[in-house]
Formats: structure tokens, C-alpha cells, sequence
DNA sequence: TTGTAAGCGTTATCAC
DNA sequence: GTGATAACGCTTACAA
């Protein structure tokens, strides 16, 4: 029964189905009046003033017949559709469902609806997607995908679509981008790292071509500097994908290379930390005690698993938050400069990181 | 560099900003044949049949002028959006970004796009939600948050709006749906509870107003009666809402309840399950030691949770990959009879359960 | 095989 | 204040 009563006065559709949809028409005839003064009352246009008899008199011819606007009508009209699009390499990634809760929530807040795509980690993808949304399906796309040189980016001005983007950047901020930290958050991993007395830190990294992996490694290397250390050439590993199984054969690699193991592995994220974890364990070292590993997110239930994990929290839902705000920003205002906005992350010290005596 | 050689031949727009765009009557003079010979090529219909040196020509145009359709437009006119909404209680929630990515892939397959919406588990939004998708901007939806009686089900019905329900279904099955098959998860799990010689079991479940939560429920309730158990009064409980957090509490007040703690809490799901652990701890208890704990799901990571949590893994992305398929299958013959879909799970036997010598 | 013309439902810009 | 009218860009009978 909840709720129910909100549709008092909506005439039920005969059982004989297909109800002809009831337009703007339907209203003005049924009311007396032009179909153009039924469209003003309905969006409230502040321009044409309507009688508030009239007024009333559509609003309630309008609910009396159960009208409901045809968006896409109103969408071909005003060039306009009330839509973004959302592109992500894979909505599994725990990073992206929180960014996409706080893009999802200001939009709806300001009337937009999401439609978000997945590329699956392909470019060729990734591209035929924005094509799709661009397609005047969308007033504008947050773009949770870019590499530092990002065709879809550079095809985005080309067609003057409004984009931002999302976690990561290009790298002379083409566009908009809202992003973490990444070098702020990883300097205090460093420095909780050297404070517990590690001196031996190998580090598993990501390609290069991604902001985010970028900045996490450079500093990392300003973090280590600051107190006098580097990563040694043998001791930088890369993953291809940033994954648990990724993460697992890195760390074996690393482990077999050289007969002593590092004091800490420091991963370029969670998941890559998590496989690292299984593989010290596969190879009979336990962590913290014989090796510490250290991660970057702080996905949901890393706080749970054994032991606990060392990371970084970014801000993600905030993230979201704000390249939704930058989107909305840049609709009504398409010249202006490209910002870069870094929200702050914060260190999550838990027990897979060990104090080391000296 | 990759891929701009698909755009071989497209006008860069000039630097003057704002470049009309291309439409169908432009490639149609260009090419000196009619708008309708173009649509004609452009949508390969097969009906009126263009001689090939005329599509030809019709297509190097639209190459030449960088022509992108309007999907609006085409919309309006044939109404279809080839855009599907799909209605979520909260994108964070575990269990959705599997099922999305199963819809999404299948959607995108068939040329479809995916409108994500979060109700914030309200279920005002839900509906408001609904009805925004449903003013002709989604040729269907695929509803994730369906309570046993779902006002938004029936309202799908009064519309004529395609519409399946995923993960859960209706009391009476008003429209179909793509569920786990809960209740043969949850048989098995408890054969292997008792299996490993509990007999002392309590309960922590979830409203009875969703059909998972009382299909597990019943499920339960079989297994135990199968081995000549139950679950006494006392040893049930149920949180409102299934997070860690709403675990941890009924947790609390079941271990203060009795002097005497019970051999097993059985969770509707993981996250609650968690929170038990949580709680378990914090009362000194040790998980599996002093008493085991099983949850449902089997989320990401609650394999390298300490202690590894027994659960039932769903097949989230193949019940995503069904819920689209039936969609889809409504659009073309929406008058047939709803099925009801089960998608078997599996168990995942791990440390949190314990052996109890008898 | 191609052209003609009539919309799809809405809103913007005029007039009155 | 309200009405008339013309698009928005595309598709599709129907004609030729």
C-alpha cells in the first residue's frame, strides 16, 4: 500500500492493452487550452507566465491522465538529454563502484541519469564506447579509463563533448581531472615504512603509461629519497595487470630472484599486495614476521583478511563527487581551463607492516 | 597512435569551434541522392534495396563528413532508446558489480547500452528511479532491488515496460526473474555444518520480505529438518539491513543472550557474517576455535579473510549474463509468461567452519 | 531502385 | 498571458 496513494486519479489503463501513451496533446485538449501553454506550466518555464487557474487546471488534467514526458521527445528539441556517460575498464575493480555511487548520487541530485560502460581493459573498446555515448546519447562523459595519451580524450575535444576525467589523468591535463593524491599518499606510506626499519624495500609497480601507477612510483622514490634511500634496479618489479594473480607472479619472481628476501614489498595496489602475500606464504615466509607487504586503495575487507594490510584509503566516493560537480561545471561552462583537482588519501597503518629492531 | 586510422578521412573540425553538426540531409546533398536513400544505406535496411555504386558513394560521404548518427533523433522516431536501465539498492554492495558486468557485456553484445541507477535501498527512489527510466528513455529494465510484493513491478505492468527481476523475485512471480537458487545453496552448506558435527546452530537472517533472505531461510530450515534439527527460537535472530555492521550488533546480542555460546552462527551473507567474526573476537571467542561461522556469497576476498570464511558462491555474472538475455528475449515477445530462472551456486568449504569432535 | 512526405512529442520564437 | 507555428534529425509507408 506504500506509496500507492500517489497515483490517485491516474486512470488505469484499460486490460486491453497499449494504452496510447498521453502526450502534451492530450493535456491541452482535455484542458482548453494550447499545447504550447501546457508545456510552459509543465516545466515551470519562467518566461511565458501563466495564469495560476490555468496552471492548475493542466497540472491537474495532467495527473488525471497519468501523463508522463517523453524525454527523448524533450531531448531531441533542447539538445539535451540529462545523461552522462561513465566509462570504466571493469566495474569489478573495487575502485570503481564507489566513484560511481558519488558520480551517480550528485547527478541524480542535479536531475542526470548515469550510464556507465565497461572496456575491459581494450582501448578499441574503450573508443567504440565513447563514440556510442557521444552519439547524442549523453550531454557529457567522466572517463575512468585514460592513459597519459588518450585518443578518446583528444576525440572528445574534436567533437566538443564535455569530459572529465576520472582516478587518472593525461599528462599535460588536456582535460579536466580529478584525482588521488597518489604521491602525497604513498610519501607518508614511505615514511611509515622507514619509520618501522625497513631498509630493503622492493617494490611492485604498474606500467607507466597510467597516472595513477606514475605517481605512486615517483613518490615512492621521492618519499625514499627524502630519507636517503632508492630502489635498486633489482628490486623494481612490474605487473601487467593490476590483479591478485598478477601481484602473485610478481612477488614469486621477485622472491626467486635473489636468495634473501626483501624486509617489505611495497605494491602498486591491493590486489597486486594480496598476491604478494600468497606467494611469500607459498615460498614458507610468513608476514609480517619475515617479510612486511604493503598495499594502495584500501578496498573493502583488506582490513579483515590475515594480516590485516597496510594501505592507503583513498577518498573514492568523494572522488566521484567532484568529477560529477566538474562535469556539470564544465556543461555550462565548455571554455574554461581544465582544472586538476587531488583529493587527499589517507594511511591505513594494520599489521602487515612489522617494526623491525635494529 | 593506434586506432586514428579509423578516422582516416575525417574533417577535423575547423579550429572555430562549435562545427555544425553532420547530419543525414548533408551526406544526402553531398552524395546528390534523397535523405531516405541515405537512412536507407546507412541502416542497411534490406527492404528498399540500393544499387551498390549508390551506397557507396553514400558511405564515403558519411565517412568523408564524419557523419555520426543521432541516436535521439532515430529514437524519437522508431522508439527505441537500445538502452536498458538496471535499478540497484547500492552499487557497493558486493553482489551487483559482478551482475552488472554480466549485463553490460550482454547488452553491449546486442547493441545496447546499460543505465545504472542506486536507490540508496530507498524505496521512494526506487520508484521515482523507475519512472525517470521509464519516461521512454530505457526500452526495459532489469530490477535488482524487487521486494516480494514491488509496487515498481506492478507499475512495469500498467506501462508496459519490460521489465525482469534479478537476484530476487515476487511472491507470486508477476514478471520473470534470474534468481540464485538459494535454497539448494544453502541445504548443501548446512549438510556440510552438520557434516562436521555441529548440532547447537544459530541464525542470523534478514527480513522476510526479501525472497533471498527467506529462500535461504527456508533452505535452512530444510537442511536442518532433513538431519531431524531446527532452529529453536531463541538461537534466531535478524538484522535489517545485511552489512557488517547490523552483523556485528545481532552478534553481540546473541552471544549475550545465553551463558552459552552455540557451536556455529550460520549469516544470511558474508558481510554479516563478518561482522559476527567481529563480534565473536571482541567477546574473546576464537573463530573456528571456540565457535565456527558461515556466511553466503562468497565476496571478493573473503577467501584471505581471517579466518577464511566458509560461503556459498552464486554465479553472480552468469545470473547478470541470464537477467539480459530475458530481457532481451522480453523486447521481442513481451506477452509471454514470466519464468523463473535458477542459477545453481557452489559451496565454498573453508577454515572459518571447524570440526567438532563428538 | 529511389523519391515523397508525414510524422515521432517536445519546446522556442514569434505573434496577438 | 496565451496561441500559432516551426523546427529538432531521423525513419518509413507509399508512390513512382
Amino acid at each position: 500500500m506504500t506509496g500507492s496513494d500517489e497515483r490517485n486519479g491516474t486512470v488505469a489503463p484499460a486490460p486491453g492493452r497499449k494504452a496510447r501513451r498521453v502526450k502534451i496533446a492530450d493535456i491541452a485538449s482535455a484542458a482548453g487550452v494550447h499545447p504550447s501553454t501546457v508545456s510552459r506550466v509543465l516545466r515551470a518555464d519562467p518566461r511565458g507566465r501563466i495564469s495560476e487557474s490555468v496552471a492548475e487546471r493542466v497540472r491537474e488534467m495532467a495527473k488525471t491522465l497519468g501523463y508522463r514526458p517523453d524525454a527523448v521527445a524533450a531531448s531531441l528539441r533542447t539538445g539535451s538529454t540529462q545523461t552522462i556517460g561513465v566509462i570504466v575498464h571493469d566495474i569489478e575493480d573495487p575502485v570503481y563502484p564507489p566513484i560511481l555511487r558519488g558520480i551517480e548520487q550528485r547527478l541524480l541530485e542535479r536531475g542526470f541519469m548515469t550510464v556507465v560502460g565497461n572496456t575491459g581493459y581494450d582501448p578499441h573498446a574503450e573508443a567504440e564506447m565513447f563514440e556510442q555515448m557521444a552519439n547524442r546519447m549523453v550531454d557529457g562523459v567522466i572517463l575512468g579509463t585514460t592513459r597519459l595519451q588518450d585518443p578518446v580524450v583528444q576525440r572528445a575535444q574534436e567533437l566538443g563533448v564535455p569530459l572529465v576525467s576520472v582516478l587518472r589523468s593525461t599528462e599535460h591535463l588536456e582535460c579536466s581531472a580529478v584525482v588521488n593524491d597518489c604521491a602525497s599518499g604513498m610519501r607518508e606510506l614511505v615514511d611509515a615504512v622507514v619509520a618501522h626499519g625497513h631498509r630493503d624495500i622492493a617494490v611492485i609497480a604498474a606500467p607507466q603509461d597510467l597516472s595513477t601507477a606514475r605517481d605512486r612510483l615517483s613518490g615512492l622514490r621521492a618519499g625514499l629519497a627524502a630519507h636517503g634511500l632508492e630502489v635498486p634496479e633489482e628490486r623494481l618489479f612490474t605487473v601487467e595487470r593490476m590483479d591478485v594473480e598478477a601481484g602473485r607472479r610478481a612477488a614469486s619472481t621477485l622472491l626467486e630472484r635473489r636468495p634473501d628476501p626483501p624486509q617489505v614489498i611495497m605494491a602498486v595496489n591491493d590486489l597486486v599486495a594480496i598476491g604478494a602475500i600468497q606467494a611469500c606464504r607459498a615460498r614458507g615466509l610468513r608476514v609480517p614476521d619475515d617479510i612486511s607487504i604493503t598495499g594502495y586503495n584500501d578496498i573493502p575487507l583488506v582490513d579483515m583478511i590475515d594480516p590485516p594490510l597496510t594501505t592507503v584509503a583513498m577518498n573514492l566516493s568523494e572522488i566521484g563527487m567532484r568529477s560529477a560537480d566538474c562535469l556539470l561545471d564544465r556543461l555550462s561552462a565548455p571554455e574554461a581551463e581544465p582544472q586538476l583537482t587531488r583529493v587527499r588519501p589517507e594511511l591505513r597503518l594494520r599489521e602487515s607492516l612489522a617494526t623491525i629492531g635494529r
